[in-house]
DNA sequence: GTCTATAGACGGATAGAC
DNA sequence: GTCTATCCGTCTATAGAC
């Protein structure tokens, strides 16, 4: 392929697109106000992770710079660095309340809830459902951007995890166990289950007619049918 | 229930792959052969769309430099621009070729099947399935890395996409007047569904006992009944 | 705690030899 | 069609003034 001018006029235009991203650019998600569950900082602290998590969250971990989130924070770069060390600790830490919250409300979900694997398999997806959409952009960074943590930094959320994992695992073949559900496909039914709650913060818009709760019955109630032998 | 995890999967083999670049790095996928779909491109050319593909799926579109790219094809960096005008051209290519893949398999499903809506969805389903964990790398980046696209270099490709969902709802639309699936909740479903396919590419491994078409034909079970009012 | 200035590496892309 | 050499901008992070 042979070289142009045009190339060159292309690369302004990139370049431009990405001084005034926020006008031009694609984002993987619709525009929402960043939110973090409460507990987990407060004051430049907090608004560094929410305008961190909010670029993260449309724009990915590597296309963003530490000068995007100094400027979105209204500080200058060098600033940052007095609230965390690198531009990896601050998305460590998203991740690690990602992991953490998910976890959290899926063990509470478990506690407040009955022996019954149906009742169990419809809180947990209804927590699940919940926690993706309450904090959509928390979600997105917490599953997408993972991978650009070094090995170390990702261990402990990888460990949190396994544990949520672990619950949803267990409840289903408890459920097995009493023949309330299939165990033949019992692993790719979690999976697909699992799959619905990931993906809703990157489509679901809550109305005043069908909000998150609606989506959250609703995707119990599918659940349900997936796993119960037609 | 559970956001599933595919980022420990077969590290050694991804360092080897991965040409020098930071050997501790996460990935978000499996370390898989790279292939496209015959005749979108051979030679050099093809060599760069595979390489590309694979480094975006695995590290992110931002992550890869030219310089990557050239190393895994075994050139260096300016005779890529042989074959491309620019690092974004090549992404849109692949999103191009996903998004030309998965329309095409889908309208051609639908054409060898009969009018029953019920068959149909099964089809489109098992399609959705197979076109994702076909080409696992051809997906991910198709999804994940499409909103580094300019706008305008992504239109053709939404384009695409929206004639592709627009098959889905039709089906479903036709499943409900004829009474066969519940229309109360079918775009939410309809949104489950395809979740359950978008996210196959990350966490499915197919084995000798489960292949993709097990995979396939589980998930257009699961499908119907969650289409059908129970 | 915030700034300006800057180090030093790396980014995409181009020029021109062969 | 592939290379070496290079441009120039941006990157993360630090030094040091206030």
């Amino acid at each position: 392929m042979v070289r142009t001018t045009a190339v060159r006029a292309d690369r302004k235009a990139t370049i431009l697109s990405d001084n005034a991203r926020d006008f031009t650019a694609l984002t993987r998600v619709r525009a929402v106000e960043p939110r973090l569950p409460p507990g987990n900082a407060e004051g430049t602290e907090l608004h560094i992770l929410l305008e961190s998590m909010r670029l993260f969250a449309h724009h990915g971990y590597s296309a963003t710079s530490v000068r995007h989130i100094a400027t979105a924070v209204g500080i200058k770069a060098p600033s940052l660095y007095e609230y965390f060390p690198s531009k990896e600790h601050i998305l460590a830490r998203i991740v690690l309340i990602g992991h953490r919250d998910l976890l959290a409300a899926m063990e509470n979900a478990l506690a407040d809830c009955g022996p019954d694997p149906v009742s169990q398999v419809r809180a947990l997806v209804r927590t699940h459902v919940l926690s993706h959409v309450t904090y959509p952009l928390l979600a997105i960074v917490t599953n997408d951007e993972l991978h650009h943590l070094s090995p170390d930094r990702a261990a402990e959320a990888l460990a949190l995890r396994e544990r949520t994992e672990l619950i949803a695992i267990e409840v289903g073949r408890r459920g097995v166990e009493q023949g309330v559900f299939e165990g033949s496909e019992l692993a790719v039914t979690t999976a697909a289950i699992a799959s619905m709650g990931v993906r809703a913060p990157y489509w679901f818009v809550p109305t005043p007619d069908y909000g998150t709760t609606d989506l959250a019955d609703s995707f119990a109630e599918l659940a349900i049918r997936m796993l119960k032998p037609s």
